[in-house]
DNA sequence: AAAATCATACCGACCGGTCGGTTTTGTATG
DNA sequence: CATACAAAACCGACCGGTCGGTATGATTTT
């Protein structure tokens, strides 16, 4: 194997082993050390490959946020109408429960971080005010299109942000309260009744 | 003034200046020092009155929960029909973020915490669920006088609690990406739209 | 009423330990 | 010879928590 494939392999090891430790113990929680130890690696390969603990972090922040926004992107792509794309995200959206395989709380790491550390904060708002911006346009689409009542596009974003982020927030904090795939979909059902056209 | 007037002032200087600190710099950001600087008190006078750093931010969580809980029961003994109860909360939510004077954030440490620490945790979970029981009442009484669609109440109750969730969230993350009181009572509005039994 | 006693509130130096990060030395490999 | 690590010592900052001591008002005793 070559030196560049090797390092990349362990480069990556180090990434699921601080996705790993952050998911569980929070940023704060974990040291360095047990990154290390995770990913059999010394502190002399982390150090190697990453400048700090922060910026691990950092690029696990944005390569979430980046795939996040593809799952978006795809999920309206294979829907023919905005309601139709709507449903497919919350359908998504018990996949990405079961994807992230319990590595999901690490979302509540980058809120918290996002709040203390400014450049993290940048990292996170860019895409954010990015991921609105769609489903704006997605509303403002829907109601083109006929679909949709005429309510204002900006707003329902944000209610539609607001239903997603509560969703996860809550399935974290209470995962056997609910089947929150299931409450997500039938959710987004609810939700899009008031925003959908009557048919008359 | 006499010891036990004066001690129960220090000791609410204490909860004060760690509400401070806990939502500027988050729990694990400061030391008890800092609070102790910002309260005009020492160590000693900390852990006088606390037994623990944890012990002051699980009190402070507990009056926040029962605050929280007082608020909410209110807004709903002031309104007539349920639909209107669920707007004066929205209402509500703007003098909220208000009356908090920047020190919300700490809303967002108390999940934090509560993920990482079993008893934070504890603490958090049986009010949120009986938030949860308590808007599921609502949803079944709104049903039961015919303002409000046959729907699932449970899920009801979740999706509101997600709005609500989700909206300060954002409201936190991004305070000047929106007048965020008004996109509370407008995305309830929204929501009531589709949970409202249709005129005939 | 004066003295003695006591409980409470509070001070601030101090401790053991951990943390993120650095440095050094060495080795195996392409 | 450069890369990609291992291993381990090391550093300074800082953190939660402790502890012996003091100041003061309330209570009891004389």
């Amino acid at each position: 194997m070559s030196p560049q494939q090797r390092g990349e392999e362990t480069r990556s090891h180090i990434l699921q082993a601080a996705t790993e430790c952050f998911a569980q113990r929070g940023y704060d929680g974990v040291g360095v050390a047990e990154i290390c130890r995770r990913a059999g690696v010394t502190k002399g390969g982390f150090y190697h490959h990453f400048s700090s603990k922060q910026a691990v972090f950092l690029e696990l922040l944005t390569r979430w946020l980046a795939g996040l926004g593809t799952q978006i992107a795809a999920a309206r792509g294979e829907a023919e109408t905005v309601p139709e794309g709507f449903l497919q995200m919350a359908r998504m959206t018990r996949q990405v429960f079961q994807a992230a395989g319990g590595q999901l709380p690490i979302f509540l790491e980058f809120l918290t971080q996002a709040m203390h550390d400014p450049e993290v904060w940048q990292a996170t708002i860019a895409p954010y005010r990015q991921y609105r911006a769609f489903f704006r346009d997605m509303v403002e689409a829907g109601i083109a299109e006929g679909t949709l009542r005429p309510v204002d596009p900006e707003v329902a974003a944000q209610v539609i942000v607001s239903l997603a982020v509560g969703l996860v927030l809550q399935g974290l904090l209470d995962p056997d309260g609910a089947d929150w795939g299931q409450v997500a979909e039938e959710g987004v059902q609810m939700l899009l009744e008031g925003l959908r056209r009557r048919q008359e």
